[in-house]
DNA sequence: TAAATGTATTCGAGCCATTCGAACAGAAGG
DNA sequence: CCTTCTGTTCGAATGGCTCGAATACATTTA
């Protein structure tokens, strides 16, 4: 465990917040009980904390019980403007999206964890396992693989150590050795595959970011179903058409 | 002022907290210093429930300063999931934004704020002056009428007493009586318009969605250009296209 | 290179706010 | 009407938050 174990002194009382927020984040609502049998606080607390963030605007009372306001969306939607790939990447996606018919998204890396913040359906786009905002493992994505491989060694290993390599299909690279072949590949190509290992009957593509030296900040990536993303259109015409894309968004990012 | 003003015994550290996110939230990146400036804590103190809000996700510690993580986010894409109307609501907007070719809308009440929660562009959008999660006054939108045209006299009473009815061009309603006989009309044509009210050169069209006892729970909208939007298209075009996709939300609302 | 300036971070101590538990109120159900 | 369950209020105590000062670190200036 190399990892910071956090400050030495944290605001436990901030840290209480925290767990009613992501507490309420799992549930349409909940009554101030389930919270007691659910947090090791005392009823009066946990109700005094509700009440604030009511008072903030964040809670919300309901009929029978308490929810997050959408005041959370607002900070949310926010923190995603304020991303400098969003703002460049969003309209080339729409594109990219028309073409291909497919899903294309917009991933960052963030604590070491793949998120995917802006996603555009094609035509013909199926139902996909990520939603915005959601946090996913690195190596269970196309995108998070080809961030990975413009990632300095030291951040890889440390977040393979972070969040291990979990299976989610038989495909899924689970090995770190494999795991490193696979992003040097990655890095000859400069195009990251996806063969059903986030999930069964999907495949997908993508390719990193960079920025000025040769960093991932983000990635870009198409995902469909494995039977229409296959052969030439999947191993050559996906990955000429992403790394055009990707280069035009490294060009915007680096004139304006 | 018959508002509440509030628990008596709000958490402060909490309130701290929240007053930092808030100041985060606007920025792209804030420093220390810059923090210590705007709020009246203590160094050390802004400093410790930054390192607490980075032990938790929330917050990451940038080359030259302090931001917001998209954790954030997915706790807004999750509240707005949790939402009964998002998700019945998401593919009919889909679809009237292409019928349209313009920006359609999906907005819920909150606090007596207007929050678009869903926007879909259709073929012609134009920029449009609001974006997800932003809270708007009612008074200011076709959907925020519309909602107010169906929320019982005295919430409509407490919304207006709260935030007054700001002035945004020439034609914003200011004045209490003109709003209620605004919205005493809307009631008639089950249809609420926005012609400039909001911004110059934009027109908009809204009908709410209500439950079972007749109260609104949200509100869709079609809003575009004035030069578009307008005549027999503006005044019974959209309005029947609005109505009846208001009524479908309320049938599906009713039986699933 | 060193000094100087401006940051961020650590730490001790005091005191105030948080926390708890118990008591109260209010709603729901039998 | 009583019982049970949930939410709300309140006093007291103590533990954690807050502050300010001191330290460490980075960046600029002479």
């Amino acid at each position: 465990m190399t990892a910071d174990s956090g400050p030495s002194r944290p605001v436990t009382t901030l840290e209480k917040a925290v767990e009613i927020v992501e507490l309420l984040k799992g549930e349409d609502e909940l009554e101030l009980r389930d919270m007691t049998t659910e947090l090791p606080y005392a009823k009066s607390t946990i109700h005094r904390h509700l009440e604030t963030l009511i008072d903030t605007g964040y809670v919300l009372r309901t009929e029978r019980g308490y929810r997050l306001s959408l005041k959370t969306l607002d900070v949310g939607i926010q923190t995603r403007r304020n991303h400098a790939l969003y703002s460049v990447a969003k309209e080339r996606v729409d594109t990219l999206a028309k073409e291909t018919g497919e899903k294309v998204w917009c991933v960052i890396e963030e604590n070491g964890m793949a998120v995917p913040i802006y996603g555009h359906s094609g035509e013909n786009t199926v139902q996909s396992n990520v939603s915005v905002g959601e946090h996913v493992p690195m190596h269970q994505m196309a995108a998070g693989k080809a961030i990975l491989a413009y990632l300095p060694d030291d951040r890889v290993e440390s977040i393979i150590e972070q969040h291990s390599l979990a299976k989610v299909t038989e495909n899924t690279i689970s090995d770190p050795e494999t795991l490193y072949e696979e992003l040097s590949r990655i890095r000859e190509k400069e195009v990251a595959f996806n063969r059903e290992e986030s999930g069964y009957r999907l495949h997908g593509a993508g390719t990193a970011v960079r920025n000025e030296e040769d960093v991932a900040i983000g990635a870009i990536s198409v995902s469909g179903p494995a039977r229409r993303l296959q052969g030439e259109l999947f191993s050559e015409e996906l990955p000429r058409q992403l790394l055009e894309i990707a280069s035009d968004i490294e060009i915007d990012l680096l004139y304006s």
